[in-house]
Parts: structure tokens; C-alpha cells; sequence
DNA sequence: TAATCAAGTATGATTTTGTTACCGACTATG
DNA sequence: CATAGTCGGTAACAAAATCATACTTGATTA
């Protein structure tokens, strides 16, 4: 039971890691799974019409619109509409867009390499631990 | 309304981009940001107690527990537990924790050299679709 | 006597993400 | 002609993740 006013349990004091609070802010922006999948599949095939992210990534139809709104506020996707019939939307990066390829890249690459990795200390942590 | 068997709106097919789903598997596991931090501190600081991460970070008690436990799982954090009274824990990266700051610390830099930047795409972005 | 520390857990509220149906304006199929 | 499908979304609701807060244990300190 909580009597009084001295108790304080939690307040968020956040005194050091200088970075992990700018770093926050930016991963807060571009560093969702769904921004950084949308940002390697346009870098990999150039420009891509809404549908065909849509299937490439097994996203659903909000997120991704959710997810490329985002990704053109902050500047790092452009939108391209051509009012046709049925319309046509267009997406590619900005130059913005491909700077952060590089390090997202550098992510994917070693998420490939340490898949394996992952799933044998996810098997001998559940063994250990016991079921 | 729904009528009849054959709408068969979306299905997620996912067939190209044979990168995304494996990269994406792996960010599922490490990619979100509360991962993202602690690893940073942990290699910023070599090792951390419970508490000092907290602070650090101003995550939730409930967050960081899952954060580690779920890190310590996957094989990217090692735990020590002493168990003095009151007791210490002490946390800090395995082998393939360190091989994951390099990526890491390359989006880190990017997010500090592009957060201004954002800031201003957002406001041109939030000026001119009116609002 | 009560408050404090450490490393968590338990509970309920809030926020984020996912699912499903629907739109308008046209085309293709039967 | 009637129905179903296309494309790029949005609206409404359901499910999942995350958050804030209180609580635990056992010794120490005020």
C-alpha cells in the first residue's frame, strides 16, 4: 500500500549516456523494423509502386501507408503520384534515403551472418533453463 | 458486406526480396530500440548493473528485464549474478554482443549526423501539406 | 518504527501494430 | 450486362507490445 508522499519509486533520472538520447530520438524516427525493410528494398530495386512493396514485404496496407508517410515527412522517401487509371504511385529514396543505406546495410548484413548464431544460444539457453 | 467465398482480399505472398525475410527475422529479435540502447551501453561502459542500465536509459524496470533476458537468450549479453544482500547483477556483452556494436555504432553516427536534418525535412514537409 | 537498497515480478492502463472491410473509377472476363 | 479484379489508399475494430505503478525479500541505515 502506498502511504505517504516520500515514496518515489520511479522517476526517470536519465543522468549519462550522452548519445543513447540523441540515438533514441533518431531510432524513434527511422529505426522500426518496417522503415528499415522499406528503405533496403527501395535501395535494391531503384523505384517501387505501392503494391509491390506491399508483397515484397509481407507488410499490411496500413503500416505500409503508415510507414511511408513517416519515411517522406522525415525526407528520406520520395512520392511520386501519377493520376491515372488505376493510379500509380511511385517510391524511391531521397539522397537522404541512400546515405542510410549503408549503415542499414551494414545491419543486414550482419543479422545474415549471425542468424544461425542466434538460434544455437536460443536452443542451449532453453535447454539449460529447463523447458 | 461480404458476399460469397471468393474475395480473398489480402494474402501476404511474399515472394521476392529473398534478403527481407531473414533480415527481418533477425530484427524481430535484436532490432528494437530498447536492444538497440542497451547494447550501446554495454559497450560504452564494458559492465553494468540492473539499476545503473536503468538509469542510464530511462526504460521501465519491466522493459529492461525483458530486454536482457531476451538478450542473454539470443546470446548477445552475459549475466552474473552475485547473490549478496542485497543482490548484484552484472551485465555485459558476449562475443557476438561486441561483433553487433560495430553495426550498431554505424547507424548510431548516421542518426546523430541526420537528426537535424529530419527535423528540417519534418517542418518543411508539416508547412506545406498545410495543417 | 519506518524507510532504503537491489533486482526483479504482477497488475492494469495506454500506445502501437495488425486485420478486415470498403472506396472510386476503370478494365477484363464470361 | 453482371461480376470480379486492379490500384492506392482509409476507417473501424482487434490484438499485441509497452508503459507506469505497486509490490516482493532480507538486511541495513536513520
Amino acid at each position: 500500500m502506498n502511504l505517504g508522499h516520500t515514496k518515489g519509486t520511479d522517476m526517470l533520472e536519465n543522468k549519462e549516456c550522452p548519445d543513447c538520447k540523441r540515438i533514441n530520438e533518431v531510432l524513434t524516427r527511422v529505426g522500426d523494423r518496417w522503415s528499415v525493410l522499406v528503405i533496403i528494398s527501395l535501395s535494391e530495386y531503384g523505384t517501387l509502386r505501392f503494391n509491390e512493396l506491399k508483397r515484397n514485404l509481407g507488410i499490411s496496407q496500413r503500416m505500409l501507408s503508415l510507414t511511408l508517410k513517416k519515411l517522406e515527412r522525415d525526407g528520406l522517401v520520395h512520392r511520386t503520384y501519377h493520376p491515372t487509371i488505376p493510379p500509380k504511385v511511385e517510391y524511391k529514396l531521397t539522397q537522404m534515403g541512400k546515405s542510410f543505406r549503408e549503415p542499414v546495410s551494414a545491419i543486414g548484413s550482419w543479422a545474415l551472418d549471425n542468424l544461425t548464431k542466434i538460434d544455437k544460444a536460443r536452443e542451449k539457453y532453453d535447454a539449460s533453463i529447463g523447458s
